[in-house]
DNA sequence: CGGGTTTGACCCGCGC
DNA sequence: GCGCGGGTCAAACCCG
């Protein structure tokens, strides 16, 4: 356990709770050997940055619809039974519904550890399905692409169809997710995002299909749960100010960072690619970037651009470009790993209106794409600290109910939420004809 | 003034 | 050794 994973746990407030630890047991007994790559997932509303919406000529990200198919979750989530959450989510594919952050996955490599052992059940997923016939499936859709280095354009289309569908998995190195969330119920129980040992880094997720869930795995399972207990032992009722303080900003801007999918890197070097279907060339992924540089590489008339967390001492790096295949395609590779929380959002910054400086969207023609990012609507996970919220708070603010949270304007659908709008529906066109509009930033070298 | 972006120059690894 | 290309530096600039 690192520094960060102390700090981390010690943010987790939740963990004290019984109806958590009750979750966390759940998962150790994890039933059909199955650790869910992802499990839970609540739709979330989203607000992109109005003013950098604006900048960016009214682009929008658009968190397509996430109609997935009412899915047998019982068989792969724990928690997806305690929550009924309708949402299935085949392994080894991370289903992640906007709304979450991707940050948390990032900056914790033992956030994942745990998961490698368990997760695999070959599931049934058709692969035959690319991912513009994602788009052309008539409902919004937030489709993104979690790969590992080595293959990043070698997507499985995790489009499933209703049942769970048939066959093998493919192996690939690089899971083509489309997010659903069009069953989510909203006066039903919250869904409840088990980051802890859900989502599967990408790299692991490769060792894991290779069935290495040996006992090497499982005692690192059985010191993961044990220190989930010493959290929660160690009690962290004290919320942080700072997540505090994030939660009451996004509360106030609408903004919510929504978690997609994440891959674990087996280090710090290597390196996590996502794409996402975006507008914006610089989703939101809950930590501050500092642009410090942009080039056209060979192959890509669209411009790399290069980003550096701001967060003093953080060394993770991340590159963003569009898709050459798919202009809406924004592709974000990072390299290493935050060690830390995704900073609150500074007050000041807010009071900016991300005009500048944050990678919260700031970017005039690129929206910070990062993990997480995927401004889709406002929901419950707008409640949420924040992005970097650890995992396990979404988790609490699900179990305990958003009732108990302040009323919000909550977008079920997947459309962009701004600080004044109210809640719209569907934003998004999957059919592309109001895609891309083309990216302002010149390019160098 | 602080914090961010822009962008030409530079560094460096890699293939030939 | 050389050239290419990706990644980084850093000064200038922008913005609230």
């Amino acid at each position: 356990m690192n520094d960060y994973d102390g700090n981390f746990m010690d943010d987790l407030s939740p963990l004290s709770s019984p109806r958590i630890r009750e979750a966390l047991a759940m998962l150790d007994q994890n039933e059909n050997g199955l650790n869910p790559i992802s499990k839970a997932f609540s739709q979330t509303n989203v607000s992109p940055d109005p003013q950098s919406e604006q900048r960016s000529g009214g682009l929008r990200n658009r968190m397509v619809g996430f109609d997935i198919p009412s899915l047998e979750i019982e068989s792969i989530s724990p928690f997806a039974n305690s929550f009924r959450n309708p949402i299935l989510v085949p392994s080894p594919i991370l289903v992640i519904s906007p709304g979450f952050s991707l940050s948390p996955f990032l900056q914790s490599p033992n956030m994942l550890s745990n998961s490698s052992s368990q997760i695999i059940p070959p599931c049934p997923i058709p692969n035959d399905a690319p991912p513009e016939t994602v788009e052309s499936s008539g409902d919004a859709h937030a489709t993104m692409i979690i790969s590992n280095n080595n293959l990043p354009h070698g997507p499985i289309d995790v489009d499933l169809p209703p049942q769970g569908g048939s066959d093998d998995i493919p192996m690939e190195k690089s899971v083509y997710i489309t997010s659903h969330e069009s069953n989510v119920d909203p006066t039903g129980p919250p869904l409840v995002p088990s980051f802890d040992s859900d989502v599967v880094a990408e790299a692991d997720f490769m060792n894991t299909i290779s069935l290495e869930s040996g006992s090497k795995d499982n005692d690192k399972d059985r010191e993961y749960n044990q220190e989930e207990d010493k959290v929660k032992d160690h009690n962290v009722v004290i919320e942080p100010p700072s997540r505090k303080r994030k939660f009451q900003v996004n509360i106030e801007e609408n903004m919510v960072s929504n978690i997609i999918g994440v891959t674990r890197p087996k280090n710090k070097t290597q390196s996590v690619i996502i794409q996402v279907e975006n507008e914006e060339n610089h989703p939101d992924d809950g930590f501050r970037w500092r642009k410090y540089g942009q080039k056209v590489v060979t192959g890509n008339p669209n411009p790399r651009s290069y980003y550096r967390c701001t967060y003093t001492g953080c060394k993770v790096t991340k590159h963003v470009e569009r898709s050459v295949d798919n202009v809406k395609l924004v592709v974000a590779t990072y390299d290493g790993i935050h060690e830390h929380v995704p900073p609150p959002e500074r007050i000041s910054q807010s009071s900016r209106k991300n005009k500048s400086g944050s990678s919260m969207s700031q970017d005039p023609s690129m929206q910070t794409l990062g993990l997480g990012m995927l401004h889709s609507s406002v929901s419950t996970s707008q409640l949420l600290p924040s992005p970097l919220a650890p995992q396990m708070d979404m988790m609490q603010y699900y179990m305990d109910g958003l009732s108990k949270l302040p009323s919000l304007p909550v977008n079920r659908s997947h459309g962009v939420m701004n600080r004044n709008d109210e809640p719209k529906i569907d934003l998004v066109i999957p059919d592309g004809t109001e895609g891309f509009q083309g990216d302002k930033e010149a390019t160098i070298s």
